[in-house]
DNA sequence: ATTTGCTGTGAGAGCGCTCTCTCGATGCCC
DNA sequence: GGGCATCGAGAGAGCGCTCTCACAGCAAAT
């Protein structure tokens, strides 16, 4: 494995800087780093040298002593786990926006078995930060590895086991609940929900918060597991067993659209029929005949937050587990 | 903007494992950086001091000497540019994992204006060894800056302007003329096509390749813009001009989306009356009514390639560029 | 016995930066 | 005018590693 030297590009050094300034080398550091304390004269001469001999610090040499690595990693779940398609795109433009603007970078990293060894070696060699986790598999032991060995953390959402750990949340109850009252603002009788897995905490909110907010003793629904298929085989069952039905949440757009389909092949329209709200946002809300009214959570914020919350917590390593809450947002188009 | 020094885990250094072992840290060293040179009793002596005391390299002290960062960018384009959804996921994955073998970090950055000045500066002050840009914009001066920067460059496609540049591909034509020979093998008699933007590379090399294999003069076309709505417009067109059409091949999933959609509303049923055929295999190929059968580049291994060039570009600076060319498949569904 | 050649190890000079500590200069009070 | 803070700048010691160079040790050739 050949590892040849880079070429001689001249590289400008602080001591060069120093000279051209004709102060030393520690005061042209303090104006590079910006500390207060330097004459004004000296702080712009040492710029105008900086100018001049078109410094740029090396960070290895910084790394070394101040032993940050300015870098964070993103650690994307295995396919399986990653929620649909634009969802991704949206995260990483909210974290990398926030680490962009603090000269951090960005390290991406898909979970595997490598992958959280590697993660702890390079937090514990300094060369990485802190880490944000991106929806971690419930037995996923390296959160808790992690923040026993206090590192810096963050969850993208509340952590399956009790830990203290900074995370962010959307209030899924919240977003459950502007679909009901969505549907019953539209004067809906009989709306039914198929619910995601109930074991999951998502699932069991979004359940949560449409009864809740319907306040219907006599709410029908059926549990699906988020996928298209779910959704089908949920309407068909929903539809058979209440035929007078009008409106339908579905605790994701994926099973929205299956939902979708089952109503067509049966001549139920939507929304003149039958209105239907999904959940996410995701791109198929879109590709859907009519277009998916559906429950959006604020990823990009989110994602952003977490990033500044991450940056956060590594400067203030003592500082106590933070959660921030978020509202979804209920994004109107034409099924509901 | 408070930094406080991390809290001292004791850190092993280097001279503790030679003194563990008895050796010089010169012989330490190259123990760790697996020079052959050394003697087998030594060796071995070493690696057990390596284990007691637990020692992890410090990379920073490493970078500072070898000039070597050890992390790649992965640079996207704005939102506007990328295309659809499960190419990102399909993208990250191939790089990271190529990279992550490597132990090279993959530090994700979005374009924009201040992106590009931060690559430059990050190459240039050494914080990154190279650089993948996916899908730069046609005017983007980034790519040719940082190639007669002679930094370590690779391009997701192929230059727009002529540029001796590292890059992979998909080969466009071999792509659409599978759509053709799939159609020609339905018995289509009347085959139509809806292109994309004719002035990109893409849009010319799928509309090329389509009509080369079916070689048929009288091929009717519509240019569309590889929306949804430019899909639907163009089947609108080509379905009063030639009523009789039997089989559309639309450049992109999403136009072929569109299509489906206006097919629908006129009555023409999917695949019997008409047979569709998308590219991308993106994910609304899926959420098409019948899913899509479509023509599949292998973003995967393409991106895998791309990293691959590119850490090989950077261990041999030298090396002319160059150029993998990858060959599409066609998924088989239920529209053609 | 001396020279030559080879192999494998150690000494030590940096890589470029930060940060503590020292110290000269200045202003202030008694 | 002398003692004492106060302020700002410089000296210099590392941070942990790699890599060149010198050299010890030994085998083979003279």
């Amino acid at each position: 494995m050949p590892t040849p030297r880079r070429a001689p590009l001249k590289r400008v050094t602080l001591e060069e800087v120093a000279r051209a300034a004709g102060v030393s080398r520690a005061t042209a550091s303090r104006v590079v780093n910006g500390v207060t304390t330097v004459d004004e004269a000296i702080r712009s001469a040492v710029q105008r040298a900086i100018a001049d001999t078109g410094y740029v610090p090396n960070p290895a040499a910084r790394s070394l002593v101040t032993r940050r690595a300015e870098a964070v990693a993103l650690v994307l779940p295995e396919r399986a786990r990653l929620p649909g398609d634009p969802f991704l795109g949206r995260l990483l433009r909210g974290t990398s926006r926030v680490t962009g603007d603090h000269g951090v970078h960005l390290v991406l990293m898909t979970m595997d078995a490598n992958t959280r060894d590697q993660v702890a070696a390079d937090l514990h060699r300094g060369r990485l930060d802190g880490v944000i986790l991106v929806h971690p598999g419930e037995r996923d032991p390296l959160p808790r590895r992690l923040v026993e060995s206090r590192f810096p953390v963050v969850l993208s959402a509340r952590p399956a086991e009790p830990l203290a750990v900074t995370h962010v949340e959307a209030d899924q109850r919240a977003g459950a609940a502007l679909a009901a009252d969505h549907l019953r603002s539209l004067r809906r009788r009989r709306i039914v929900t198929i619910t995601g897995p109930l074991h999951t905490a998502v699932g069991h909110d979004r359940l949560a918060g449409f009864r809740d907010t319907l306040a219907d003793p006599d709410l029908a629904w059926v549990e699906g597991d988020f996928s298209r298929e779910s959704g089908a085989v949920g309407m068909t069952h929903l539809v058979e067993a209440h035929p007078d039905l009008d409106a339908v949440f579905a605790a994701s757009d994926l099973m929205a659209q299956g939902a979708l389909s089952v109503l067509r092949a049966r001549g139920r329209a939507v929304p003149a029929d039958v209105a239907v709200v999904g959940f996410d946002d995701s791109g198929v809300a879109l590709a859907c005949d009519p277009p998916l009214t559906t429950v959006r959570e604020p990823v990009e914020e989110m994602a952003a937050e977490l990033a500044r919350l991450l940056l956060h917590h590594i400067d203030h390593p003592d500082s106590p587990p933070a959660r921030t809450l978020f509202t979804p947002t209920l994004v109107h188009r034409h099924s509901a």
